[in-house]
DNA sequence: TCTTGACTTAGAGTGCGCTCTAAGTTGTAA
DNA sequence: TTACAACTTAGAGCGCACTCTAAGTCAAGA
């Protein structure tokens, strides 16, 4: 069998990506994606290096990074190796981006977490003075 | 000194809160505010236990909090402490959500650290192959 | 042959969370 | 008194990231 040679229908990547048929094609439109093989039906076909690539894409836009910033990054991806500098640049600005944000997040949850304690305080409190009338 | 009842302009909250004078009119009209006191010239003057919501409110949406859900709980926050198992769901539940958010993160931050490291190696092997070549 | 369903395109529409505009009022300082 | 800055309102506009629609093609199965 040759796995590395078969090619997945639109609905099958998405499937496989999360991603909507709709946003696959959208992504495929403003760049995020380069232009998919096709079928005699002019139907895509992906390989499983594209789903590699989307998948890809989904970590980045989970990171943070805007649509912008991937249609750079792909942009620099189709101009090859020599552009790798760059990517590992915007790979770090990106990581330092997420880390602060999961600090600022992790401090409001502490917050949140008092909050809660606090809250359940009152509700107990409020239970016992029932009791107690 | 009566600092308890010295009273803010929008500007100042706007400084104090991080919120644009837009937005905070804005999530006035659309309930996470109570209606704010006026001056005789029915300009706001906030208070600071107002300026202490709004801070809660940041963070309930740096939280990730939804405006809806935001809605909701300032709703629940006005009805009194009757809502408060109500409330304290509510922030159970943006816990766990930002929890795992902060979860996924954390592992896309993996994978891209990954990618950094094994770019950065190809940088280097091309450099090395520059100079023997 | 006919129907069904998966696909295609260009382009319009949606929901979110603001953000801005226009027109008007008020208070202070030159 | 006149300029200016800070505020007010209702409502329009915007950027993002999709998401959907309409109209059409094509291949397989009843």
């Amino acid at each position: 069998m040759d796995t590395q040679n078969e090619k997945l229908t639109i609905q099958q990547v998405a499937e496989l990506t999360g991603l909507s048929v709709h946003t696959l094609r959208y992504y495929e439109r403003i760049g995020l994606i380069h232009a998919i093989d096709r079928a005699q039906n002019t139907h895509r076909r992906y390989s499983m290096d594209d789903v590699g690539w989307i998948d890809f894409l989904n970590k980045l836009r989970a990171a943070g990074m805007s649509i912008q910033q991937m249609q750079a990054y792909s942009e620099l991806q189709r101009q090859g190796d020599v552009t790798l500098p760059e990517r590992v640049e915007m790979l770090k600005t990106l990581r330092l981006q997420a880390e602060a944000c999961m600090d600022e997040l992790r401090e409001n949850l502490k917050i949140i977490h008092y909050k809660i304690d606090y809250y359940e305080g009152v509700i107990a409190e409020g239970e016992n003075l029932q009791e107690v009338s």
